[in-house]
DNA sequence: AGTGAAAATGCCCGTGT
DNA sequence: ACACGGGCATTTTCACT
């Protein structure tokens, strides 16, 4: 799917608060409400917008510790193992597979050091993970987007 | 502030789905609408809830490359000359500082490999970076909440 | 565009501490 | 007395013709 100028404006719109509503957007980018509905649903159904989320900040709901998390699989797991594998992790924030030596490389948010260290360990002993190697982040410099998940 | 579990299963609930009706939300979590929007309010005005965005699918907005980078400074680097070096660059959608060997984890957008590849260039070449060292991300598996601010 | 339905929002009251 | 949730009424927004 292709989109055109309109479309990547309402896109942004939606991007920096997804509740406004449609006549709202439909003021500011020139179309009526309805056909900004129409081009938004169009987008739902392509999948270019994946749904709607809340922007959060972690440490203000107690998040305090992030981290990436390496890791690595025994042969034969499947991508899909992974995901059902830590998708029960509520402190799963994100997780891709990847090129190099790690299988996977996950981000993960936890309450402090310690509460992290819990559910590395968790991980860690999953049937399918055979070792991890994590870092965890100091200062976040800079955020933005929100990339969608491919429920 | 302190989130009671109520306030937990409302953020999860618009994390998943941030245009569902607040009647909707409250009957999972066993309030009125009213209530809910109480608490809606009160996790905006204290900042743990920091707004509304849509969750975009970055391949059908032409993003079909993504990355994650560490990057290796000289010494006497600091988080701010990275943050400013970095924000210049749209193709960054996040970056942290982090522990490890490397100084800083940069997760990266691009239409290609190719136009990442060029990216990935100019970040190397930036004075405060050392050296590069980037994994391609092969397919997301999950991705949930959305960390940060709009700026 | 216009109309019926539904959701959001503000107000007042009850209850439990 | 105060914090918090329920219920209702008004206004706005949405969906469908």
């Amino acid at each position: 799917m292709r989109l055109n100028d309109l479309d990547e404006r309402i896109v942004h719109a939606l991007a920096e608060d997804a509740r406004r509503s449609y006549a709202d957007i439909g003021a500011e980018v020139g179309l009526s409400a309805p056909a900004v509905k129409r081009r938004v649903d169009r987008l739902l159904a392509a999948g270019a917008i994946t749904g709607f989320t809340v922007r959060v900040d972690p440490a203000a709901l107690g998040w305090e510790t992030e981290a990436f998390v390496e890791i690595y699989c025994r042969h034969n797991t499947s991508p899909e193992d992974i995901r059902r594998g830590l998708t029960r992790y509520p402190e799963v924030a994100a997780a891709s597979t990847v090129t190099g030596e790690a299988d996977a490389l996950v981000q993960i948010y936890a309450s402090d050091v310690r509460h992290f260290e819990r559910v590395l360990e968790r991980i860690a002993g999953e049937p399918f993970v055979e070792r991890t190697k994590s870092v965890l982040v100091l200062s976040p410099l800079l955020r933005r987007y929100s990339a969608g998940s491919p429920t």
